[in-house]
DNA sequence: CGAAAGTTTGAGGCACTTCAAAGGGCGTGG
DNA sequence: CCACGCCCTTTGAAGTGCCTCAAACTTTCG
């Protein structure tokens, strides 16, 4: 039984205490708070130990975000499509890295108090909060996936996310590679291509010969391996 | 490349939205938006499918959250300890199970619209912003666990994070059982003895007699194998 | 057209799972 | 206080899904 003591104080992001100190914050309250940027294919857009001073939304092009161990073992947490918004951090400092999986296009907003942020734009800060809760939300999903699901089952889930995402179910076009897929789903390359091929010898998906795009023939098949 | 077309609107809680029609809103604004409840051991708290209309922050015991397949796999996302926030939904609808690891003491908090809570009490609306953060940021690394870890280094992960938040360092009484531990780590109940034992053979940890409690004999050790 | 990179396929190995049984703690009742 | 039974945990043995290593194939791009 737990000690019925103080609860530990909840901790939140520096940067959005009221009046935190920030740096360069010489630029007029009224400017608008956001820049565009772009970046090349495979371009970084932040690394793991950064100063985190801004978060992005995705205006064009796909975007992975990872965490890499001390001896190389990669996985991405997540890939963000047009619309979405990533980068929010609760330190100040990255925990994780990103970058381009091809030309992108991003919104950079500079990080601002949340008060701030509510007053001045409450609807914004209404999406930002949405972000969050939608990227937490595709987390749990993707621990379900990672911690419980065999290969096959995670490839199942993944084309029908992001076929969701990207295009309409039916037909995607992949942005990644086979290596980022399997960095994604826990797997080896090796390991996504034979459960695509599985995929495809049931008939459930068709694999075009530039193997970037791939069409789902049997929706309901594939929902049902994604339980 | 992705086309340039408007950004997909992004969704938010409706919850959150200002003036959001809600249920039994008779309660008097000025009313303390909050309830002590508790809950037995392995009582639920609720389940997936359920309305969502609060969350909760942990006051003493331990809670554990998850999600299960329509095949009976469980993955537990997460446990709550003493200052935690959880339950929080993107949706509706509740897309977690939670119950009660222990005996339980909660604060439950009914859902209110963000611009509402910033105004009314701008440092709890802090506080949650922080909780999403944390449950986020805990989210990913849980993420890069499952996916790229071995069951040794899963298990130092988990005993070090666990005893770091329930007891600092050096000694933990674990309030959940195996299989819990298991379904959390994405393993069998198998393998889970079976590292622990690993881990106590190398000297870095030490399993009394009740093997609730575990004591961390060599935490740098630990943290080689967290990465 | 040729080189380079990405993907698929094959063979063998290993980490973790599955199935099975034995070994404690703990509470209850004698 | 000890005996019994239940449940949790540990240990063992065999199986398997995914990984590793290796090579062939395909697509892309200079």
């Amino acid at each position: 039984m737990q000690t019925i003591s103080a609860p530990h104080v909840m901790q939140f992001p520096a940067w959005m205490a009221r009046g935190a100190a920030r740096q360069s914050d010489t630029r007029p309250a009224s400017a608008p708070n956001e820049a565009r940027r772009s970046f090349a294919k495979e371009a970084g857009i932040f690394t793991q130990g950064d100063q985190a001073q801004s978060y992005y939304r995705v205006m064009a092009g796909t975007v992975r975000t990872y965490r890499v161990l001390s001896d190389g073992r990669r996985q991405i947490d997540a890939f963000h499509v047009p619309g979405d918004i990533f980068g929010i951090e609760m330190g100040e400092v990255r925990s994780m890295s990103a970058d381009a999986v091809e030309p992108v296009t991003l919104l950079q907003y500079r990080n601002q108090p949340l008060a701030e942020l509510a007053t001045d734009d409450p609807e914004f800060a209404q999406q930002v909060m949405g972000a969050m809760l939608q990227a937490l939300e595709r987390a749990q999903a993707h621990i379900m996936l990672l911690g419980r699901k065999s290969a096959v089952e995670k490839l199942a889930t993944f084309l029908l996310g992001i076929a969701d995402r990207l295009s309409g179910l039916g037909c995607v076009d992949l942005p990644m590679s086979r290596i980022d897929i399997a960095d994604h789903l826990g797997l080896t390359i090796e390991t996504v291509s034979r459960s695509l091929t599985q995929l495809e010898r049931a008939r459930y998906i068709e694999l075009p010969a530039h193997r970037r795009s791939i069409i789902l023939k049997n929706i309901s098949a594939l929902r049902r391996l994604d339980s």
